[in-house]
DNA sequence: TTTTAGCACTCAATAGAGAGGAGTGCTAAC
DNA sequence: GTTAGCACTCCTCTCTATTGAGTGCTAAAA
C-alpha cells in the first residue's frame, strides 16, 4: 500500500499539531481542525492504516496517536516546507558576525547563544578541530625578567599562550633564537603532524639552559596534546524545560546528565563531517542514549576544509523547519565570518 | 529564658538529624536516637519552647520540627565542631595546584569543579576583579605580514591577546615604537586608572597610518572594558538533584534559572569582600531570591590584595561543618599558589 | 466501493473516601 | 520536673468510582 494524497494530508495535520502541542492527535482534532471534508470516521480509518505502515503510534489504546520516527523522517524529507528565516533572526544572525573580531572560542561560544535563543532548543558546538590546522607562528615572547609568552598563531587564529618562567640572565637575543629554531621546526605543519621529538637535535643550543628547555618541552607538548582535546559547548540547556514532556525531574535530569557527557556529546557532532546540514530523528541515531532526542547539525568551514561543528538538540517533535533553517544560515554565517577574518593561509 | 545546656543538646540533635535526613524531625526520633535520657514527652515540652523561642518550626500541626535559620546561625556560631579535611579531600586539593602553571582563568574553573566535586553542592567562582590589578606589559607582536598579536601582561598573569590586522608596509620596528608608546603610557597603571584617551597626543606618531591607530584604539579599548566585566564561573550545577527537597521540578528549576542570572550572582559574591570565610543562611541574605539556600564563601588573594571570591551554594540545611573547612582551606591554597605563581610585583 | 453515523469498549486521568501513621499537645499521675 | 496516656491533627497512601477522550467495529447511506 502506497501513500495516497489523503493519507499524506492527514500525516502532516498529525504532525504539525503534535509538533505544537506536545499531545496525541485525536481523529476528531484533525477532522475539525484541518478540515479535509471527511468525517472523523474516515480519517480513522486512515489513521488505522498509518499505524499499520509505522508511521504513528499509540501511547494507549484510548488515547490518540503520535507520529513516529519515520514519520517525522518522510516529514523533514518530503512533506515539510522549509522556511526560510524572518528578518529579525536574519538580522540577529548577522549581528552576531558583524565588525568583530573575537577570539575564536568566544566565536563559537557566542555562536551556540545565539543558535539556542533563536531555536529555544539545547544549542552544542563543537571547537575547531586543531589537528587539522596549520602552526603559522611560534614566538616567545619576553614580558619581564622572569617570563616570557610562548604564543602559538595557527591559520585559525590564537591557538594558545602560556606563561612560561625564563631562568636568571637570558637574553631576549636568546629567546628570538629560540623562537626561530621553534619555527624552523613547526611551522606548516599541522598538530597531527608535528611531533615534540623534533627538538632533540637542537637540545645543544641551550647549553647550560637544560632546565628551560625542559620546561619549554613541557609547555609545548601539552599545547600540542591540548589541541587535540575535543572541546565542546553548550548554550541554553535548561531551554528543555519549556517543553512539556521534559516537566518530569527524571526526564530532565536524564537529559541534563547528558549534556554533561562531553565525550558522548563529541562523537555525537563529530560523526557529521560531511558539509551542510543533518538531521538526526530519534532512533536514528547509533546513541542508544539520544532515542528521544532529535538533533539538527551544521559544520562550519575556513575555506573548503571542515573545522567543526554546530547543532541543536530537542525533543522528536522538534521545528525541523525552523531548525533546520536556522542551521543552515548559521552553518554559513560562522564559515563566512571566519574565512573572511582568517583567510587564505599561505 | 534562655538556653540551656538540654535545649541545646536537643536542638543540635534535630540539626543533625535534620541535616542528614531532609525529613522533620520528632520528639521520639530524639529521644531514641540521640538518647538524652529522658522520654519523649520531655523532648516535646523543650521543643516547644524552642519553637517558641524562634529555633524550630513547624511545616504543619502533625509533623515534626524543622530548625529555623536562627537555629543554623546559632549552630554554626557556637554549637557546631569544625571538622578538618579528610586526608583524601585534602590531596585533592593539593593535588589541584600541584606543578601546573594555567591561564587565571583556567585555575578557577579548574577550582570551580574541585569544589563541586569535594562538597557536592554548586560551586560559584568570581573570576579575578582585573580593574585592581596593574598592568605589566603591552606588546604588539608581529605573527605575519597581516596579523600581529596584541598582549596585554598583567600583575596577575596574562589578560588578554587579541589579533589585530596590521595594514600593508608596515615594519616591526613600527610595532616596536607602538609597543613602547603604549608601555609608556599604561604601565604601571591598574585597568580602573587606564584612560584610552591618553592615546591621542601619540596619534601623530602613525601619521599615514591612521587606519591602524583607529583599529588599535578599538581592541585595546574593549579590552579594558572587558577588564571590568564580572565573570562568574559554576561547577556542579546539576549537583542540586541529589538533595531530596530538589525533587520537585519547580524547585529544581527555579535553582537552575538561579545558575543562569550572573549578575545576581555576580552581586552575592562581591558582596563578600573580607577576607576570610563568609556563612549566610536563607534569609540572612539580602537577596529574595535567595531565601531557601544557604551559602558559604571565602576569598582569594595575589599576596595581600583581595582578587575574588568563590563559594558554594546549597539548602539550608547545608553540610556547614564540611562546606566551611572546604572553603577555607580552599581559599587559602589558591592565594598561596597565585601569590606563589604570579608573586611580587614590581 | 467508499464514506459515515452510531455505539460499545478501553484506558488514563482525576477526584473522593477511608485507613494508617507520625507526631503533637494536654492532662493527670509519679 | 518528668512521664505515661490519650485524643486530636493532618499528611500520605491506597482503593474505588467517575469522567472523558479516543478507538474499532458494524451497518447503513452515498
Amino acid at each position: 500500500m502506497e501513500l495516497d494524497a489523503r493519507k499524506l494530508q492527514i500525516l502532516q495535520a498529525i504532525i504539525n499539531d503534535y509538533i505544537i502541542t506536545a499531545e496525541p492527535v485525536g481523529s476528531r482534532t484533525v477532522a475539525r481542525k484541518y478540515g479535509l471534508g471527511v468525517s472523523s470516521a474516515t480519517i480513522r480509518n486512515e489513521m488505522s492504516d498509518l499505524e499499520e505502515l509505522g508511521y504513528l503510534e499509540q501511547p494507549h489504546t484510548s488515547a490518540g496517536r503520535v507520529p513516529s520516527d519515520k514519520a517525522y523522517r518522510l516529514y523533514v524529507d518530503k512533506l515539510m516546507r522549509v522556511r526560510s528565516l524572518d528578518d529579525q533572526e536574519a538580522e540577529y544572525i548577522k549581528d552576531l558576525y558583524r565588525d568583530k573580531i573575537m577570539q575564536l572560542e568566544q566565536v563559537i561560544l557566542q555562536t551556540a547563544k545565539v543558535l539556542s535563543d533563536i531555536t529555544s532548543y539545547t544549542s552544542i558546538a563543537l571547537t575547531p578541530q586543531l589537528s587539522k590546522v596549520v602552526i603559522r607562528h611560534i614566538q616567545l615572547v619576553p614580558v619581564d625578567k622572569d617570563f616570557a609568552l610562548l604564543v602559538v598563531v595557527t591559520s585559525s587564529g590564537i591557538l594558545k599562550d602560556t606563561l612560561i618562567r625564563i631562568p636568571e640572565g637570558i637574553h631576549n637575543d636568546f629567546l628570538n633564537k629560540v623562537s626561530n629554531i621553534l619555527n624552523e621546526q613547526f611551522q606548516g605543519k599541522t598538530f597531527s603532524e608535528v611531533d615534540i621529538k623534533d627538538l632533540s637535535p637542537v637540545q645543544e643550543v641551550f647549553a647550560e639552559n637544560q632546565r628551560f628547555f625542559n620546561s619549554l618541552v613541557d609547555v609545548l607538548s601539552s599545547s600540542f596534546q591540548e589541541s587535540q582535546k575535543k572541546e565542546v559547548l553548550l548554550g541554553g540547556t535548561t531551554n528543555i524545560f519549556r517543553f512539556p514532556e521534559y516537566q518530569d525531574i527524571l526526564r530532565a535530569r536524564s537529559f541534563l546528565s547528558l549534556m554533561e557527557e562531553k565525550d558522548l556529546l563529541y562523537q555525537i557532532l563529530a560523526s557529521s563531517q560531511n558539509n551542510g546540514v543533518k538531521v538526526s530523528i530519534g532512533t536514528e541515531n547509533p546513541h542508544e542514549e539520544l532515542r528521544d532526542y532529535s538533533i539538527v547539525t551544521a559544520t562550519y568551514s575556513l575555506g573548503d576544509r571542515v573545522l567543526g561543528t554546530i547543532g541543536v538538540i530537542g525533543p522528536t517533535r522538534m521545528e525541523y523547519s525552523r531548525a533546520i533553517s536556522v542551521m543552515d544560515h548559521m552553518g554559513k554565517s560562522l564559515s563566512n565570518y571566519l574565512t573572511k577574518l582568517y583567510g587564505k593561509q599561505p
